[in-house]
RNA sequence: GGUCCCUUCGUCUAGUGGUCUAGGACACUGCCCUUUCACGGCGGCAACACGGGUUCGAACCCCGUAGGGAUCACCA
C-alpha cells in the first residue's frame, strides 16, 4: 500500500471530478424539477481508507439482539475506525416509537462488550454529536425536511396509502417501474387545505429526478450506476412530522462527521435516495462500502434469525445448536428461546466460546489477507484489515469452520484462564463449589485432563461423571465392553479388589496398579480398561483412564464398579 | 415483474494474461501414533456456471446466456 500516493489521488478526484459527468450533463438539461444542486461529489478511491482519520458507525435499532451478519458489519466498522485513530459511533436507530428501547438496547450493547468492541461516542458514552438516540434527534429532522420542502426537494403528498397501493400494483402487473405521477401533490396552501378538507392526511415525499444517473462510488462494488427515473418519491416524513429511516439516516450521518458508511449490500439500493438528500441538503458525500452479506449455511439467501427450522437441517448447524442446548439445559441456562439461536452473538457467550474466536471467524467471512493465513489476534486484525480485499459475493455461514476455531483459540489459552472460564458453567451444574478448594481444584485437574477435548467452556458437560454420580450410562458401550466379553465383570470383580488395597490415588499410582494386575491376570491392559471404564464413568471414551481415575478418586472408583457389577447379575 | 448486485472444491477463500497438471483452511476420508476418545503426522477426495470472442496463450479481458441473491413500505 502506498498511502502518500493514494492521498494524493484522492486530493486530484476530490479536486477535480472525473466520473459522473454523465450525471453534471444530465443535471443541466433537466430543466423541471430541481436547480443546480444536483452535483455527484466524487468518492475517494480505494486504499484511501489508510490515510485519513475515519470516523465509522454501527447503527442498531433496538430489537433486543445482535446478529452474527451485523456484529462482522460493525467489526469492519470498528476495524477501520481503530486503525487510522479514529472513532467508532455507536447511533441508535430508533425512529420507529414505541418499543422499549432502554430494555431492548441493553443485550445489544452487552454483546459489543462481551465482544471488545469498544464504542468512542453513543449510549453511555456520550459525545460531542450527541445525542445518539434517533428519538433525540427530531428538530434536527424537522429542520432538514423542512430545507428540503422549501428548496424544492421534497414536497407534501396527499395520496392515501391505499390509492398508492393500486397505483403500484397495476405498475407491477403491466411490468412497468412505478413512477408516481404525483397526482395528490400539494402544490401550494391551497391545495394543503384542499386536500386536508378532504380529510387527507398528508406526508413529505422526496422530489425525486426524473431523467439522469446516480452513479455510487462504492469501495467494494466500484461505480454503480443507477437511473433516476427508477427512483421512487420516498417518504421522508409521516403525517405527524416524525422523520422515516433515510432521511434520518443521512442527517445524523453527516451531523457526526461520518466519512465512511460502511453496510451490508443490501442498503445498495437505498443509496441513490440517500445521496439524493445529503446533496439536497448541501452536505458532502460520505464514502461508501456496501459489503455482501452473509449468507445462510450451505446456501446463497441472506442468514436471517427467523428461518431456524430451515437452519436445522443442515447438520454442521444443527450440531451446534444441539450443543449449545444440551450446554443450557444441564448448566440451568436461563436462555430466552427467541435469542438462543446460533444466528445471534448470544448463543455463543452463553454457551462459552471465545469472543475473539468469533470475530476472526466472522472477519474471514468475505475477507481474507493473503489466503494462506487465516488466524489473526486481534492486533493483526487491526492491523492488516483492508476494505479493498472484501469480496463482492455473499459468504455462506458455515457453523462447522466457526467451531473449529473456537476449538484452536481455545485450546491455546492458558490453564488459569480456561479454568477461569469453564469455572462458571461447572458452578452452573451444581458440579463445583465456588471458593470451595478441594472443589475447584478438583475443576482444575478435570480441565487439565480433558485438553483439547474441551472446545468451549460449555464442554464441561461432557464430564460430569468426574464430579457426580448420576451421570448416564451409554447403552452401546456398556452392551460392548461389559455384557458382550464374558469376562468383564469377573475381571471387575478381582480389579476392585486389588484398587481397593491402594494407598495412593494419583494417577500414576493408578497406572501402576492397574498395569500390575494385568500383569498378574496375564493379560493385556487392552482386555480391562474399556470394562473399567464404562464401569466409572459409563462412557465410551474421554480422556486418559488413569487421570480420569484419579479424579474421580478412589471412594468412587471401588463403589461404582462394584454398582457395575451388581447391575449385570 | 422493475431496478441493482453476484458466480473458483460441500463451505470460506488464493488467484489481476504464461510460474495453474488451480494453492490454503474447515468439513469429509485413508494410514500412522495410541489402552479409549481426541490431538498430532503423512496422504486422499473435491472447483474455475455455460457459450462465444480478443490473444501465440484466459480462472483472469470483452460480449452474451444461465443460475443465484438483494431490494422495490407512511420498517430499519
Amino acid at each position: 500500500m502506498l498511502p502518500s500516493a493514494d492521498f494524493e489521488s484522492s486530493k486530484r478526484h476530490a479536486a477535480r471530478p472525473s466520473l459522473p459527468m454523465a450525471a453534471i450533463a444530465n443535471g443541466a438539461d433537466r430543466g423541471d424539477c430541481v436547480d443546480q444542486w444536483f452535483r455527484p461529489i466524487p468518492l475517494s478511491p480505494l486504499h484511501s481508507t489508510r490515510c485519513h482519520m475515519i470516523r465509522t458507525r454501527f447503527a442498531p435499532s433496538p430489537t433486543g439482539y445482535l446478529h452474527i451478519g451485523g456484529v462482522r458489519t460493525a467489526l469492519f466498522n470498528w476495524i477501520l475506525a481503530r486503525q487510522t485513530g479514529g472513532q467508532f459511533i455507536l447511533r441508535i436507530d430508533d425512529t420507529d416509537a414505541g418499543r422499549n428501547v432502554e430494555a431492548a438496547l441493553q443485550p445489544i450493547l452487552e454483546g459489543f462488550r462481551w465482544l471488545g468492541m469498544d464504542w468512542d461516542e453513543g449510549p453511555e458514552v456520550g459525545g460531542p454529536h450527541g445525542p445518539y438516540f434517533q428519538s433525540q434527534r427530531s428538530e434536527m429532522y424537522a429542520d432538514a425536511i423542512s430545507r428540503l420542502l422549501e428548496s424544492g426537494h421534497a414536497y407534501r403528498d396527499f395520496a392515501k396509502p391505499d390509492e398508492l397501493q393500486t397505483l403500484r400494483e397495476a405498475a407491477r402487473e403491466s411490468g412497468q417501474a412505478f413512477v408516481y405521477d404525483r397526482r395528490w401533490m400539494a402544490n401550494d396552501e391551497a391545495d394543503v387545505e384542499k386536500y386536508q378538507a378532504e380529510g387527507r392526511e398528508g406526508v413529505v415525499r422526496l422530489k425525486m429526478p426524473r431523467d439522469g444517473q446516480c452513479v455510487i462510488n462504492d469501495l467494494i462494488r466500484g461505480e454503480v450506476v443507477v437511473e433516476w427515473a427508477s427512483e421512487q418519491d420516498h417518504v421522508i416524513a409521516r403525517a405527524d412530522g416524525s422523520p422515516l429511516y433515510h432521511l434520518a439516516s443521512v442527517v445524523d450521518d453527516h451531523a457526526f462527521g461520518i466519512t465512511h458508511v460502511v453496510r451490508a449490500a443490501e442498503h445498495l439500493p437505498n443509496t441513490p435516495r440517500q445521496v439524493f438528500i445529503a446533496q439536497s441538503l448541501g452536505y458532502e458525500l460520505p464514502t461508501y462500502a456496501h459489503l455482501p452479506y452473509v449468507a445462510e449455511p450451505g446456501g446463497t439467501a441472506k442468514l436471517s434469525k427467523r428461518k431456524l427450522d430451515k437452519y436445522l437441517k443442515n447438520r454442521d448447524f444443527a450440531n451446534l445448536m444441539t450443543r449449545g442446548k444440551a450446554i443450557a439445559e444441564r448448566c440451568a441456562l436461563t436462555t430466552d428461546d427467541d435469542t438462543f439461536n446460533p444466528v445471534l452473538v448470544d448463543f455463543y457467550r452463553e454457551i462459552g466460546f471465545l469472543p475473539d474466536a468469533l470475530l476472526n471467524y466472522l472477519m474471514l467471512l468475505g475477507w481474507s489477507l493473503d489466503g494462506e493465513q487465516e488466524k489473526f489476534t486481534r492486533e493483526e486484525m487491526i492491523k492488516l484489515f483492508t476494505l479493498d480485499r472484501v469480496n463482492k459475493a455473499p459468504a455462506s455461514f458455515d457453523p462447522a469452520k466457526l467451531t473449529a476455531f473456537q476449538a484452536d483459540a481455545f485450546n491455546a489459552l492458558p490453564q488459569d484462564v480456561k479454568v477461569g472460564m469453564v469455572k462458571p458453567f461447572a458452578v452452573a451444574a451444581g458440579w463445583v463449589e465456588s471458593g470451595n478448594d478441594e472443589s475447584e481444584q478438583k475443576l482444575a485437574d478435570v480441565i487439565a485432563g480433558a485438553g483439547d477435548r474441551l472446545k468451549m467452556a460449555g464442554d464441561i458437560i461432557d464430564f460430569d461423571y468426574c464430579f457426580v454420580d448420576d451421570y448416564e450410562i451409554n447403552p452401546k458401550a456398556y452392551q460392548k465392553r461389559i455384557v458382550k466379553p464374558g469376562n468383564a465383570i469377573e475381571l471387575l470383580g478381582k480389579l476392585r479388589e486389588h484398587l481397593s488395597g491402594a494407598d495412593e490415588f494419583s494417577a500414576d499410582a493408578v497406572e501402576k496398579s492397574v498395569k500390575g494386575f494385568c500383569e498378574d491376570q496375564s493379560i493385556g491392559l487392552g482386555e480391562i480398561i474399556h470394562a473399567l471404564r464404562v464401569a466409572t464413568t459409563g462412557a465410551a471414551g474421554g480422556f486418559g483412564m488413569f487421570e480420569t481415575l484419579a479424579v474421580i478418586g478412589k471412594e468412587r472408583v471401588l463403589q461404582r464398579i462394584e454398582k457395575t457389577i451388581a447391575n449385570a447379575s
